[in-house]
RNA sequence: GGCGCAGUAGCCAAGUGGUAAGGCGUGGGUCUGCAACACCCUGAUUCACCGGUUCAAAUCCGGUCUGCGCCUCCA
């Protein structure tokens, strides 16, 4: 298996440090508010990322935050009168539904940074006696320069850094010892939430609260780290300064990063008006189609979003439960148990889809290539079972597609939903009025269940449907 | 200014030295009472442009044009 690491800008096979197992971190959001579009990208692409680990048999420790103390949901908190407290547990529920509804496997442990502040200030005790960080006023800063690899993730350097910086002065500024030096604590203002520290009443900053949860939960070392790629600088190269400066020995061996959901090539913002949360897509579609769109390209490419491109891979997708479905529904008037010698011959060919799936996946998880091994198994179900298939031949190519699908997190098999009695009834008469070739009554009924969102097919095994 | 990414058919998108996957869409056909599903056929003499290296380049090198990202708390 090849993952591409951003510090070393190349693919590297996978090595993982304990046999067998993988010690996976995925810096979450800041829940101030419904997910967003952007924010689902990463949720989709390391949740497939770990599926793929499990397919291939590793046991996955994923370990993923929730940022539940920051100035904005501060400051949403004072616009609705109420604590950041319940701003955040209500935008952790609601998130939690929309990662449901992406079908995100629960990770193994969610922190929430404001449980791990008293990990978070033994840590900052740490840094200050290894000479790594200073306080003044109440505020605790990480000095930079003195942690020599400062840089080497982000790939900056210093100077750069320093002359074409921003002439933003960030409260404080002028008290730093270096322009350079980031705050891992901060003292209390004002109508802020805050714990007692050695410093003083205040919060911890943002980049301390993935090292100490990463550290906590996983331990000083992890396989993979991993988050949007407008985290390598500053976050992810503060984290590494920060936990291998207290820890003395490497972080994270491979670090992922994937690329922007941009809206019309334009990074998505509130001020352009093209901000979707997660929340309003799944309103005009199910979130599959969402999961299915963001799997359709690299996950280190920048992906474009509009709702062309949605309304594209709701058709592709369609396309792959549509022959899932298919093998059900013959599953179900299958005549012949066992299978042939020829279905058997047929069904070993269709190994060659699983082996392009793999090899595709094991390239840095070029899930585009991989759903276009799916579509090829797709193509042969389709080509290849009929109504004279036996069972276990269907079953088994069902299974085969399956075993795909749930690595990519998409769903093809519905729970089997039951038919009312007078749906029953009506998809009859319509039978018997197609029967009687009364097709003017017989198209009136297959209204009338459209209508109640039933859609019929008929085929020749037989009348089939489905839900809108 | 510094660092970096990208430009492949109408659209999306793999492929990164050996002669262009896959999906959506379009058009035609088969099946069907019709519809839907499915299947078959339909697409790039060519991979932004110009040079170069090579037996061989979309893939490597140089340049040009275009779009985009990061440069202190945005996934």
């Amino acid at each position: 298996m090849k993952i591409y690491n951003t510090m070393s800008k190349r693919k590297e096979d996978f090595v993982p440090l304990e046999e067998g197992k993988v010690k996976m971190y995925v810096c979450g959001p800041t829940v101030y508010n419904f997910i967003h579009i952007g924010n689902a990208r990463p949720m989709i692409v390391f949740d497939t990322v770990r599926r793929y680990f499990e397919y291939k048999g590793y046991d996955v420790n994923f370990v993923s935050n929730f940022t539940d103390v920051d100035d904005k949901i501060i400051k949403k908190a004072n616009e609705e009168g109420v604590t950041a407290d319940e701003i955040s547990k209500r935008y952790i529920e609601e998130c939690k539904k929309d990662m449901d509804g992406m079908n995100i496997e629960p990770a193994t442990k969610n922190p929430l940074a404001t449980e791990e502040i008293g990990g978070m200030i033994e840590m900052i005790s740490t840094l200050i006696d290894k000479g790594y960080a200073y306080e003044k006023n109440g505020t605790v800063y990480f000095r930079t320069r003195k942690f020599k690899d400062y840089g080497k993730l982000s790939h900056k350097n210093l100077d750069d850094l320093q002359s074409g910086g921003r002439a933003l002065l960030v409260t404080g500024e002028d008290e730093k010892e270096d322009s350079l030096d980031f705050v891992l604590w901060k003292p209390k203002k004002e109508g802020e939430p805050a714990w007692q520290s050695p410093w003083g009443e205040g919060r911890p900053g943002w980049h301390i609260e993935c090292s100490e949860m990463s550290k906590k939960y996983l331990g000083e070392q992890i396989d993979i780290h991993a988050g949007g790629e407008d985290l390598i600088f500053p976050h992810h190269e503060n984290e590494i300064a920060q936990s291998e400066a207290a820890n003395g020995k490497e972080f994270a061996k491979y670090w992922m990063h994937n690329g922007f959901l941009n809206i019309d090539n334009r990074k998505m913002s509130k001020s352009l008006g093209n901000f979707f949360t997660v929340r309003e897509i799944s309103e005009k579609y199910d979130l599959q189609v969402l999961r299915f769109f963001m799997l359709s390209a690299h996950y280190r490419s920048p992906l474009n979003f509009s709702a062309d491109l949605m309304e594209s891979a709701r058709s592709g997708l369609n396309r792959i439960v549509t022959a899932a479905e298919n093998l059900k529904f013959l599953i179900g008037s299958a005549g012949s148990a066992a299978m042939t010698a020829e279905e058997q011959e047929k069904f070993a060919k269709s190994a060659e889809y699983v082996e392009s799936f793999e090899k595709a996946m094991d390239d840095d998880f070029n899930t585009a290539d991989a759903i276009a091994a799916v579509f090829e198994l797709v193509k042969y179900i389709n080509t290849t079972s009929g109504g004279d298939s036996s069972r276990e031949y269907l079953e088994s190519l069902l299974n085969r597609l399956v075993s795909l699908t749930d690595v990519l997190g998409i769903i093809v098999e519905k729970e089997e939903e039951i038919l009312d009695a007078d749906i029953e009834a009506m998809i009859a008469e319509r039978q018997a009025a197609r029967k009687e070739r009364n097709f003017a009554r017989a198209d009136q009924i297959r209204d009338e269940l459209l209508a109640k969102g039933i859609i019929l097919e008929d085929t020749r095994e037989g009348v089939k449907w489905k839900r809108a």
